[in-house]
RNA sequence: GGCGCGUUGGCAGAGUGGUUAUGCAGCGGAUUGCAAAUCCGUGGACAUCGGUUCGAUUCCGGUACGCGCCUCCA
């Protein structure tokens, strides 16, 4: 059986097959650091780090390459709001965006290129387009591409540029042959931060740096690039035409995108105010749930956020993890192959879940080894049972009113009242418990309770 | 206006031309002082109208509704 992905070019499954045996070259459009990231980001951080760990686990050496952002108008807007360097913002944000992938259980990529630190890349990029006739000077200073140089231009998104140009709603650029053709320098207005260049002072256009960087961590041609939904367009249109008018070879082999995330029906964005920021979730809910919850919908599927969904999987996650066997032994080789065929067939993460769910009901210890091994694979069960369950309960505790002392000095009393027969005090106390979240367990050896 | 996607049981969410998804919730039972947890069992679905077919939730076409992109957005 092969590996198949969804390529969204071909609009189908391919069958893959990477450029090089044995190895992969990935690239991933990472975040523009102007700001937390939001559940949204998180989708796209645990999908392609699900697929890395498998190609991974299947015997790839993956070259795993993320960007990051960080020359933007966003950036310069907000950092002269809080009265701060740009650098000074981006950095903060690195930090945290960090923190929150590997709360995430991500594994970081190989490689994270700054575009600040690859100006001169896309400089020299710009000035190769310029030269081959893809790209001019406006009157206003400004490098645009040329699309009309690049025939093939909207493959990517099954678009014709006389539909675009029909559609156009945006004020365009009075110096641009073609309403559809992008910026790639931007010449700085006075106060405004800039690099030199040959095109004169200015900073870079969006969509160059990801065509510098990553043609030069990958190659002219590389496997496969990925990326969150609303860049499939302009943003990997406009990666396309850039570098294969540059090159003159296929850019990307295979293109993946993440679905959506949906807040009641519409799209999670900053626009619509509807974002729910990792670090705000993860006050709630492990992270591992998070991960879980996530990877719970197809990658490629839309995913409706709730706050209930969220406790859905909270629930189900949590009964995985009371499966789990205190020491990993070998897993059943039958079952780890079902579980690749799974994979292969365009990562389906929810179907091997189902298979997680499936095992836990066979109550064995070689199943119970199988769910280890097959969840570990998907970056699960990271923090190992104990710390999961004990991490989950201090998270619980801070959101509760009521302290683990005061619940102990309660089922205390009850145990008293019980030992007096006195069931009707003993369960009127349980049931107060009940109602502030907490269960009791009357087991042989006393009484455990746990935060619901 | 252009391009594309979706519509599955109370909710979430896979998949298949004829046979059980799975999870959460529900219901019944075992267990318990009563519960909880656990285990066992169980009902319930494929938007709509046509077509192809021996047979369609699954393929094809129409309709309705919803969503996304066409502008910065993961």
């Amino acid at each position: 059986m092969s590996l198949q992905i969804f390529d969204t070019l071909a609009r189908k499954k391919r069958n893959f097959s990477p450029l090089e045996d044995g190895q992969i070259g990935i690239y991933v459009c990472g975040m523009t650091v102007y700001d937390r990231c939001h559940l949204g980001h998180g989708r796209v951080m645990v999908a392609f780090d699900a697929i890395v760990r498998y190609l991974r686990f299947r015997g790839f050496e993956v070259n795993y390459v993320r960007n990051i952002t960080d020359v933007d108008d966003k950036i310069f807007e907000r950092a002269a709001e809080r009265k701060v360097p740009f650098t000074e913002l981006t950095a903060e944000m690195i930090t945290a965006m960090h923190q929150d992938e590997k709360y995430l259980g991500c594994q970081m990529p190989n490689l994270e290129p700054r575009a600040t630190a690859n100006i001169d890349s896309m400089i020299r990029l710009i000035s190769r387009l310029i030269a081959q006739g893809a790209a001019y000077r406006g009157s206003s200073g400004d490098v645009y591409f040329r699309v009309r140089a690049f025939p093939s231009y909207g493959k990517l998104n099954n678009r014709r540029l006389e539909d675009m140009m029909e559609g156009a709603r945006v004020a365009v650029a009075e110096d641009k042959e073609n309403p559809a053709d992008f910026v790639l320098w931007k010449t700085a207005k006075p106060g405004e931060e800039f690099w030199d260049s040959e095109f004169g002072a200015g900073r870079p256009g969006w969509h160059i740096e990801c065509s510098a960087m990553s043609m030069d961590a990958l190659g002219d041609t590389f496997d496969i690039h990925g990326g969150g939904p609303d860049l499939k367009f302009p943003h990997h249109e406009n990666e396309i035409a850039q570098s294969e008018a540059a090159t003159g070879c296929t850019f990307a082999r295979y293109w993946m995108h993440a679905g959506a995330v949906r807040v009641n029906e519409e799209k999670m964005s900053k626009s619509l105010k509807n974002f729910v920021t990792l670090d705000a979730l993860f006050k709630n809910f492990h992270p591992e749930v998070v991960r879980f919850f996530l990877l719970q919908s197809h990658y490629r599927s839309a995913i409706s956020f709730s706050d209930d969904a969220l406790v859905q999987a909270e629930t189900a996650y949590t009964r995985l993890i009371q499966v789990l066997p205190d020491e990993a032994t070998t897993p059943d080789s039958d079952t780890i192959f079902e579980f690749q065929e799974l994979m292969d067939d365009d990562f389906n993460t929810p179907r091997v879940l189902a298979l997680l769910f499936e095992l836990a009901s066979k109550n064995t210890e070689e199943a119970a080894s199988s769910i280890l091994a097959i969840g570990r694979v998907l970056g699960l069960f990271t923090s190992g049972k104990i710390n999961f369950l004990s991490e989950q309960q201090a998270l619980k505790a801070v959101n509760s009113e009521l302290s683990d002392t005061a619940v102990n000095a309660l089922v205390d009393a009850r145990q008293k009242a019980r030992a007096e027969h006195d069931f009707a005090a003993a369960d009127k106390i349980r049931d107060d418990l009940t109602a502030q979240g907490i269960v009791l367990e009357d087991g042989a050896g006393g009484t455990s309770w746990h935060r619901k």
